[in-house]
DNA sequence: TAAAAAATACCCGCTAGTGGGTATATGGGC
DNA sequence: GCCCATATACCCACTAGCGGGTATTTTTTA
């Protein structure tokens, strides 16, 4: 018996464990129901027309057809269904294509179910979610498209002091500069380095021999 | 004319070059007075007879005399002095002799002036100062005799996902534990690992191979 | 079985750091 | 002189994380 007001959901993967997984994981919330699985991409599309489906959860590696075509078919189709892909890997190339093909979300099959329900959330108010090692290899794609070089020396400088563990003050001291320089000149060497955190600094300042 | 308000420092260093500078920086510092400088710690012992001195600012390495030795004596002769000390590197076993004489402060001399009038303020209350980079020897020093063997499972668990810089909060959901319970195993693994921060912790995770 | 270690989880208080943004001064190139 | 890049520095709002601590439960060890 369909809630009126829940939001229906079709779940497609070609392993059956996976569905049962995703199905075990939703059956209790109150605000999604159900209305559909299926292992076969090409199931789905005729079913689509039958039932009355807000999201798709779609694998994207499936032997039958990807879930790139199939979202690509829904979004063709049936444009007011959202589609949120699932994978077991963040492959770049592949996000691209996905987004590209009109998907609403990404998130991987090993984020736990906060993930999933927030994801599903975003979804039904028609907003979009990419869950964070998505967002993330998002960054890094746009990252390897830039020269180390524009990284200034000033800000050079202040990510070595970084990675010598010294606070802001402390860096503002040494250079005889102002706190609120320090945190500038932060936010730009992580807009320029797309990093989002100082672990992810640190590891391109590695990567790129910064340090 | 001594101020009776301010804290009286006499300066030794080898280097007439450290000296001056030193002078030029607290000279016009109203909480300190400068009433003598040398660069032979033996001419310090006889002069420290004469003089009213609160705070001793020392070199480590002097070829005369030690650091070390000097500040024996003057814990010594002169318990009421404290001693400041003065390096150019942080090493270790220096650090823990400097100690074990009886010196109430340690900085760098590469440190900024902010750092080294904290640590007269601090010497002048009768408090300790050890510079950033100072604690940070002493702290690998207690480090060094730890084995990596003395973390959890779990810990390493969590080490492993903080490099993957998620955070707290996404730990806990992929855990299935509460966020409380993550900041907890993450203050564990500070103290295990004598670490201060997260850029201490990932270059002691990859020292130590966890990650 | 008792003791120790590990895992879990909370309370409280606080701030360093960050995200969003704006703005000015300086130096170099044209 | 204009434009651009860089350096400097601020405003505001907010919270993730951390330091200090306590405690209980579960698991492991001897």
């Amino acid at each position: 018996m369909e809630n009126m007001l829940s939001t229906n959901l079709f779940i497609v993967d070609d392993h059956q464990l996976v569905v049962d997984g995703l199905r075990s994981l939703l059956n209790n919330e109150e605000n999604y129901t159900i209305v559909g699985c299926s292992n076969q991409p090409k199931e789905v599309m005729e079913r689509l027309d039958e039932l009355s489906v807000n999201i798709l959860l779609t694998d994207i590696n499936m032997p039958e057809m990807s879930g790139v075509e199939l979202t690509r078919y829904v979004k063709k189709k049936h444009p007011h269904i959202k589609v949120l892909a699932l994978s077991m890997f963040g492959e770049r190339q592949v996000i691209k294509e996905m987004i590209d093909a009109g998907i609403s979300g990404y998130i991987l099959k090993n984020t736990g179910k906060q993930e999933l329900l927030e994801a599903l959330d975003k979804l039904a108010k028609g907003q979009t979610f990419f869950g964070e090692e998505v967002t993330r290899e998002l960054m890094k794609s746009f990252r390897n498209n830039d020269e180390e070089s524009h990284l200034t020396n000033r800000e050079i400088e202040i990510i070595r002091l970084i990675e010598c563990e010294h606070s802001n003050k402390k860096i503002a001291d040494m250079l005889f500069i102002s706190e609120r320089t320090v945190e500038t000149h932060r936010k730009n060497i992580f807009r320029k380095t797309c990093t989002q955190s100082i672990v992810g600094l640190l590891k391109y300042a590695y990567e790129h021999k910064i340090i």
